[in-house]
DNA sequence: GTCTATACTCCGATAGAC
DNA sequence: GTCTATCGGAGTATAGAC
């Protein structure tokens, strides 16, 4: 029942405070309040908090399945791509500093947990991985294509958990820099 | 009243329990049936749950300073003892993986409940960056030297929340090798 | 589809006997 | 210093009126 108009609003509004509050902080009055619904009309729409945390990565997954399609729209140029992966950390700067990556900080959470959803979390991750995998590849990275994908997004999630900690811009644009300078010498090496 | 046996070890269950559960998940019940005593017995010696977590983030600065003290204790040479802070990452794989590095999710959930004891976590962080610059500045890298600190501790983290997402111990050991390279680096500029 | 009312569990925290 | 008993509140979840 996720697809009514209530129902998106309930997974839209989640996903916001699951983000902003975790998980678990998250209780159903927060959910029901930020909707405008009671407590008790939730259950027609989710049987239970896990389903809908399950709605909610499912509608991550999609919103970075646009984000990648939107990114190959942009440029056939794996390296420029790439560097849309990058622009994340520029376009959601304030929320990182805030509230950390909301993919890197929900696997964190249901990994203590040791919550069902964690595969279905992952997959997050992988969806990237895969994608900036395939344009590593492209760039002619070869066997160190999913290599540099990891280490890209290693990278992006140290950068958000210290930028997190330290509420600090200046540090993330210059990783920013450094993540950009070193994805260009993997460009030069490649066409080398 | 941390000072107790009993106090001590509520302390040590504590600590270990907000690590492989996180603060939020743990309940008092959790730290009595660990440590082995009523939940009633528990208000003797912490009037609070939040007494508790500054006590264990104390806990974890003392542990860390004794970490520190060891580097130093091991090696004069910069280069060596920062060696010392990425051996964290071999020495803990299999901590790491299944729940993270403990100051980095501990700060993001902190960060998320908007939690009095973000500054005191913080400052558990910024010991190691505080020593570390020092570490890059008696290896000679000048202005360069707090932006190398953040850089470590940044790309460690990255490493720790890749790490717990995957379980992929090949996967840190390649970044520990890229850690230790870059070091290398730095070291050899440095001197150059 | 939305509401109120409510059951039941667990939480952090307190009081007071021993 | 440790225990049992218990409070007040919040949590998830259900039943049933409208």
């Amino acid at each position: 029942m996720r697809d009514g108009k209530t129902g998106g609003q309930i997974v839209e509004r989640a996903d916001d405070l699951f983000y902003r509050q975790g998980f678990e902080a998250t209780s159903f009055a927060d959910i029901a309040a930020a909707v405008g619904i009671s407590r008790g009309n939730f259950y027609y729409h989710f049987k239970t908090k896990d389903e809908i945390l399950d709605a909610v990565i499912e509608a991550r997954i999609a919103a970075s399945r646009e984000m990648i399609a939107g990114w190959e729209a942009e440029s056939d140029d794996p390296e420029q791509r790439i560097r849309g992966y990058i622009r994340i950390l520029t376009d959601n700067q304030n929320d990182i500093m805030a509230y950390g990556c909301p993919v890197g900080t929900l696997t964190s959470e249901l990994a203590k947990l040791n919550h069902q959803a964690q595969g279905a979390a992952g997959r997050i991750f992988t969806l990237f991985r895969d994608w900036l995998r395939g344009e590593f590849e492209r760039l002619g990275c070869g066997g160190e294509s999913d290599r540099n994908a990891m280490h890209v997004l290693a990278w992006s999630q140290g950068v958000a958990t210290m930028a997190n900690a330290y509420r600090d811009a200046d540090f993330v644009d210059r990783e920013i820099a450094e993540i950009s300078a070193w994805l260009h010498d993997r460009a030069a090496e490649a066409r080398a």
